[in-house]
DNA sequence: ACGCAGGGCGATA
DNA sequence: TATCGCCCTGCG
C-alpha cells in the first residue's frame, strides 16, 4: 500500500525546517536516511512497519512538507499522519516558545539561529534508550552508526524500492546477543568453521564498554521496566525509574524522558549545554551539571526541553562554543 | 603519532 | 556527599 499527503503549514504553529531538525544530532534516533530527496525511516504504525519519507522544498520554512508512506498491510491515513506529527514535533506551538524566548534577553538571540527547528521525537521508544545509553561519552557519528549497526544484525528487515530498512531489534533478542567476539565464537562450541568473520556481537557495533550496559538494560526493559507505564509517571518517577537502568545517569534520563517520552521539562545537561548556562547565565563562574540541570528546570519551566536544544544549536552557529573553547586555554 | 573529549560508575575519603 | 580514575573509540 502506498499513501500519498501533504502537511501543510497551516496545520502546525510556527515554522518548520525538515533538514535542520533531523540533522541537528539528537538522541533519540540516527539522523534519518536521505534519498532522492526524501528523509525515510521505518515506522511503526497501528502495529504495522512503514516507510515513511518526508521530504520539505528546500530553503522554504514555510512549504507543505510531503509525505509518501509505504507498508504491506492498509494502513490509516490520520494514523501516518499523527505519527508523522508527533515525530517531527509538528504538534509542539513554535509560535509561543519564540513569545517565550523573546522574553528572556539571554536566549533572544537562539530564535534567529534556530528557525524551524523541532524535537525529533523517538518513533521507537526502547530504540530511544539504547541510543541514549550508547550516546554518553560518545561522538555523534559514532552512536549513529552504532545504532544503524544493531539494527542491521539484528533488526527484521523490510525491502522497498528505496532500499532495505531494519527494525530496531526487541529487548527480547537483544538481551540474548552475545557481548563480544569470545562469547560469539563460544556459541558455535566445536564447529567452529574455518575463517569465520565475528561480527554479530554488540561490541563490533561500535559500543565498546557500553556493551554490557545495553544487554542488562534490554534485559531490565523487558522484565521490569514496562515502556508503556512511563507515560502515566510523573517526570520524578519516570527519572527515577530510568536511572536504574546501567549507563543511565542524570543526562541520558533526560534524554529518554524528552526525546522517548515527550517530557518537555526535562533539561539534559552534558557538558556543553552546562558550560553554556554558566555562561549565559552565571557571567562564565562554572556550574556543576546537576545545579546546572535544577536550574533549567526551575528556569524554564515546561519549555526546558527545547531551551536546552535550541542553546545548543545557537552555540554551535553563533560562535559561542569556539569562544568558551578559547577562552579555557 | 598520541593525547584528548565525552557521561556513568564504583572506589575513595 | 563530593571527587577521581577508568571504561572505548574517533578525531585533531
Amino acid at each position: 500500500m502506498k499513501t500519498r499527503f501533504l502537511i501543510d503549514s497551516k496545520e502546525y504553529k510556527g515554522q518548520f525546517d525538515l533538514d535542520l531538525t533531523i540533522k541537528s544530532g539528537q538522541t533519540s534516533q540516527p539522523a534519518w536516511r536521505y534519498n532522492d530527496g526524501y528523509f525515510q525511516e521505518l515506522v511503526e504504525v497501528e502495529g504495522s512497519n512503514c516507510l515513511i519519507k518526508a521530504k520539505q522544498k528546500h530553503n522554504d520554512l514555510d512549504a507543505p512538507l510531503e509525505i509518501v508512506a509505504e507498508s504491506m498491510e492498509d494502513v490509516d491515513e490520520e494514523s501516518i499522519r499523527s505519527a508523522v506529527r508527533e515525530i517531527l514535533g509538528l504538534n509542539d506551538d513554535l509560535n509561543d516558545l519564540n513569545a517565550f524566548l523573546e522574553k528572556e534577553f539571554q536566549l533572544k538571540p537562539t530564535i534567529d539561529f534556530c528557525k524551524g527547528l523541532r524535537l525529533f521525537r523517538a518513533h521507537n521508544p526502547f530504540e530511544c534508550i539504547i541510543s541514549s545509553i550508547s550516546s554518553a561519552n560518545c561522538s555523534i557519528i559514532r552512536w549513529n552508526r552504532s545504532i544503524n549497526d544493531i539494527k542491521k544484525k539484528w533488526g527484521k528487515d523490510y525491502r522497498f524500492k528505496s532500499g532495505t530498512f531494519y527494525t530496531f531489534p526487541t529487548p527480547e533478542i537483544l538481551k540474548n546477543v552475545p557481548e563480544h567476539d569470545l562469547e560469539e565464537m563460544q556459541q558455535f562450541e566445536d564447529n567452529l568453521p574455518n575463517k569465520f568473520i565475528f561480527d554479530k556481537n554488540l561490541k563490533s557495533c561500535g559500543v565498546g564498554y557500553r556493551a554490557k550496559f545495553i544487554i542488562k538494560a534490554a534485559e531490565m526493559v523487558e522484565n521490569e521496566l514496562i515502556l508503556s507505564k512511563m507515560y502515566k509517571k510523573s517526570y520524578e518517577d519516570a527519572f527515577n525509574s530510568l536511572i536504574e537502568l546501567p549507563g543511565v545517569g542524570p543526562k541520558v534520563a533526560d534524554c529518554i524522558l524528552l526525546y522517548g517520552f515527550g517530557y518537555k521539562k526535562a533539561f539534559p545537561v552534558d557538558v556543553w549545554i552546562g558550560r553554556i548556562v554558566s555562561e549565559l547565565y552565571f557571567n562564565g563562574k562554572e556550574i556543576k551539571p546537576p545545579q546546572a540541570r535544577v536550574f533549567g528546570m526551575e528556569h524554564f519551566g515546561e519549555y526546558a526541553g527545547y531551551v536546552q536544544l535550541y542553546m545548543f544549536h545557537y552555540a554551535r552557529k553563533s560562535g559561542l562554543i569556539d569562544f568558551i573553547k578559547k577562552n579555557k586555554l
